[in-house]
DNA sequence: TGTATTTGTCACAAAGTTGTGTCCGAATTC
DNA sequence: GAATTCGGACACAACTTTGTGACAAATACA
């Protein structure tokens, strides 16, 4: 259900963590000191963050600055309040105290999760259906099946439908910022996405800038 | 148009871009270390940072983190590819190399002031609406094709309307400074609005200095 | 390992944009 | 009202950008 980042020195806590939140199917990563959990951040999205204030290398503190956009939830030893706080300001959303009922974790987990829940499961316009949970497209109830690529650009698409978008913002939000792509590389996509899904004429050429897609919401 | 603040240690590049920036008709404010940049973001409202990743004082990546809500672009040496990721990281809205070229940073500096503006992102008047986001423009609700000089040309006008804008001053809004324009070339431009918007009578010419755009707001 | 799929790149064709010159009427000045 | 300057109209060629199909590299899959 949502993607989260178990960041906690402690093997037996982690693991704890991990197998509670499995349970009710989510999709967990461990690490195990600061410096992975920054670099974690940085290769993959997730949907949570739930931090050791006690790491080793950076700090939960220092961690919690390169989340951005992240939520996190702290945690934090019992006699840290001052510790605690101090999360708060930074930017948790929560903080849990060690030890700590795993159901309370639990709770707290749906709470945040269903806070920052922005994205709806799926979009539709025209005889097009995107669903964003199980990543298919159909077309006039016919299944379309597009690669993980064209269905990243659509979804970027859908997101920020009706906006212009550059090559250069498409390349940022499908591929990534450093990706040193030709200059036809986005073209192509969208060429490919059109086709597939027939939509010449909701997935405009902004000349000289990029793309647009037109839809009248819904 | 806009306020913003260059974070630049090196005396004559921080004058480059303020020049610059200045000529295309923003208002600028120049420190020359991590410290004064933090304590002028806490006295001034400012619509962009422009930050040097290696300031004296505290850092640029520091700074960001007082940022606090202002859109920064990164300014970073050529060798420092993970500083630019680690700055996009942190929250800034884009990078650009040094040494750059100083029609990419306004380029730049244009569009995150775009992606920001808090001003309406969409403008009416008469049968016309202008629509910045998506760089449309209809005309009683008829969508209207403008090529992309076009455009910029119009998103000038209505940024400064009711204002007379010269030949010159258009230049340097919508092409950028230093083109060499021939003298009919601003003019075929307003032409051509005048003529796909058919606003003659709100494009007006001002003898001997250039045209302005009549609009009681709204 | 071999096969199929996906993804990035390239070269060329097609399409669209834009600056410039010229001509002519309109506005301004004296 | 004549002389002069200025802006409007328009055509067009140079130029830039985008579409297309083929292909090669990378990746996943069995």
């Amino acid at each position: 259900m949502a993607k989260i980042l178990i960041a906690e020195d402690e093997l037996p806590i982690n693991d704890l963590i991990k197998k509670n939140l499995r349970l009710v199917g989510h999709e967990c990563t461990q690490v195990f000191d600061g410096d992975a959990a920054v670099r974690e951040l940085e290769n993959a999205h997730y949907d949570l963050l739930i931090l050791d204030v006690m790491l080793p290398g950076q700090s939960g503190f220092e961690v919690i600055g390169q989340a951005n956009g992240t939520p996190v939830i702290f945690v934090t030893a019992k006699d840290q309040l001052s510790d605690r706080l101090r999360g708060l300001r930074l930017g948790a959303e929560d903080y849990i105290v060690k030890p700590f009922e795993i159901l309370e974790l639990v709770e707290r987990v749906h709470t945040v999760l269903r806070r920052f829940r922005t994205t709806p499961h799926a979009f539709s316009f025209d005889d097009v259906t995107v669903d964003f949970d199980s990543r298919t497209v159909s077309k006039g109830g016919k299944p379309v099946d597009l690669t993980p690529k064209e269905f990243d650009l659509l979804e970027a698409f859908v997101v920020n439908r009706n906006l212009a978008l550059s090559r250069d913002r498409l390349l940022a939000l499908v591929w990534s910022y450093g990706f040193d792509g030709d200059g036809r590389t986005v073209d192509t996509h969208v060429q490919r996405l059109r086709k597939k899904l027939g939509i010449e004429n909701r997935l405009k050429t902004v000349y000289k800038l990029g793309y647009r897609l037109e839809v009248n919401d819904g």
